[in-house]
DNA sequence: CCCATTCTATGACCATCGTCATAGGGCTGT
DNA sequence: ACAGCCCTATGACGATGGTCATAGAATGGG
């Protein structure tokens, strides 16, 4: 698997991001990446001179611009776009994963932050780009759905927040419960914001 | 510091929760927790039978019980109680910590959970006991408060889920407007919640 | 055909860490 | 004083992991 990149390089990054999803920074091997995208293991030091840190630096990017591409994708997908209809269809990535895949994976993003924000300056950076590469078109696609401005990007962050804590207690649990709840109770709120003013 | 707790066990375990939230579970070693407790390298093994796993489990038990008794403290220290005013103060907690000490560290059972959820059966079990036992008094408290019996639960967990999250943004971002932009967008929700049924 | 650049291969080094083994203090009760 | 128990001390072991050094392919232009 994760063989459909093109370069080693690319596949690595790609590799790496989806190994932080599951133990975090510290679990995640260079050669384990390696392995993972059937890249030579000679070619970490070749393509990530910065070592371990620029890895996973990279990977941490490559969410953060994922995450972006896909609300633009999940928003053009919905039949009628409201932000209630966005989120829920953003929470449903992970409940799908989950009843499918079994809670093995967070968000790297998340597993980034709490592993390395009070550590590695260069990864806390990181991480807070993808988390702006997420929100703002989040935030935008909203204000596209009727949210004021002033109002859709604390929406975003709202709608960032709850998602990531309730990946976090889903994990926990187990159980997609977490995920679930905070998609429903949030969805009114979002859709008020939506059609008047706040 | 960190000298406050009775016996060294108990200084252990605390001082194990402590630097959880720093660098997550991979990037704390028994012999820091050791140093950071005063307590002697030899005692780990003694009391710690279980090793590394145990005493994880139980700075994450022992996180999750605070967090629950630290509900009912603020509960009783409000003038009067609203929800939204609760998460306010539960919020503050944590604004409070980063704008006076910086943003060294996240809640323990986040690290815990996006560390070892994947592969520590005990320590997941552990986190999400711990969740539980956050949860239900806040539950309670809602409850408590006027909201109707079947949202105080969901209620309590997107309280929860937001502000996991958010504490991560803040971490990343190293500023805390994710988690004032929480507390003030869900805080109308809330109140709402308690006023009549929904 | 050659040379330079890019990429790969692989073994070694060194630090760290969790764990264990073994032994030593220090107290209690009799 | 002795026995027994709880706690502490400390060195060693084995494993892992990131990084480096060095050398070997492969590719592509002249």
């Amino acid at each position: 698997m994760a063989t459909s990149g093109r370069g080693p390089r690319e596949r690595m990054v790609f590799s790496a991001a989806q190994l932080l999803r599951r133990g975090g920074v510290a679990a995640t091997g260079m050669r384990e990446v390696a392995v993972h995208a059937a890249a030579p293991r000679g070619s970490l030091q070749h393509y990530f001179p910065g070592g371990k840190e620029q890895l996973v630096n990279e990977a941490v990017g490559w969410a953060g611009r994922y995450a972006g591409k896909r609300v633009a994708r999940l928003l053009a997908a919905l039949p009628e776009p409201t932000p209630s209809a966005l989120f829920a269809e953003m929470v449903r990535q992970w409940t799908d994963e989950y009843e499918t895949a079994g809670f093995a994976g967070g968000c790297p993003l998340a597993a980034a932050t709490v592993d390395c924000a009070g550590t590695t300056a260069s990864t806390r950076e990181a991480t807070a780009a993808a988390f702006a590469a997420w929100t703002a078109p989040l935030a935008a696609a909203l204000t596209g759905m009727g949210v004021p401005g002033g109002r859709s990007d604390a929406l975003a962050t709202l709608m960032i927040s709850s998602l990531e804590g309730a990946i976090i207690m889903a994990r926990a649990e187990q159980d997609v419960r977490a995920l679930t709840t905070v998609s429903r109770e949030l969805g009114p709120l979002l859709d008020a914001a939506a059609g008047k003013a706040g």
